[in-house]
DNA sequence: TTAGCATATGAATAGATGTTCATATATTCA
DNA sequence: TGAATATATGAACATCTATTCATATGCTAA
């Protein structure tokens, strides 16, 4: 499903802004330790927080943003809420990031 | 040269935080649309402050940051200076990205 | 050299943002 | 019901950041 160059030169204003809140939320070492937590396995607040070395409630806090944004979803099992990717994309775009930043 | 997403989390953890400076480069809707600007051809600062709608002296101010982050990459014409991607797998990164708005 | 254009840069400021703390909500189990 | 655990949320605060403005630098052509 990719796109040529040509494509991603058509691209509106608007689009360019949604693109930006994206980049913008992984943009934070914080909610791009989460998203990248969540490659592995689905995890609930209290595991991420442990492996982020963040507090539950920020945790909470950046999960909502990820969530508005569509990056994650939830489900609830028990006391526990579980979050996992909600986005198939995401994997690729570290994949591709994170191969800039190994030849760089 | 893909990775699968067994490598993706095999990540170190200044390797996350480049990441994130990467992305929260692309993060600022200017320094998107300058990126953005940039897909199609080289541009001087002057020609991109007029396609991004800033003044030269904001646009200069965001090549610095995306220049010292090994993204855009400048030469001199005369008085002109053109910028141009300096990375490869930008292009595909926002191809990426595009995809997740399109598809929410 | 001087004028003029293009770009860069430093300081200042206003606005955005991530965390903390206190508190609220929700679920389970006794 | 009540206690304990898990998660969420609002307010406040300190920090970060993008832009503006003034000024400096660099190049070209008289």
């Amino acid at each position: 499903m990719s796109v040529g160059a040509e494509q991603i030169i058509a691209v509106s204003g608007s689009e360019l802004d949604s693109l930006a809140d994206i980049f913008k939320a992984i943009g934070d070492p914080g909610r791009l330790k989460i998203v990248h937590s969540l490659l592995a396995r689905e995890l609930c607040v209290h595991e991420l927080a442990q492996t982020v070395e963040m507090t539950p409630s920020a945790v909470s806090h950046q999960l909502r943003l990820l969530r508005g944004l569509k990056l994650v979803k939830r489900r609830r099992d028990g006391q526990r809420i579980f979050y996992s990717l909600d986005d198939a994309h995401i994997s690729t775009l570290l994949s591709q990031a994170l191969e800039h930043v190994r030849e760089g």
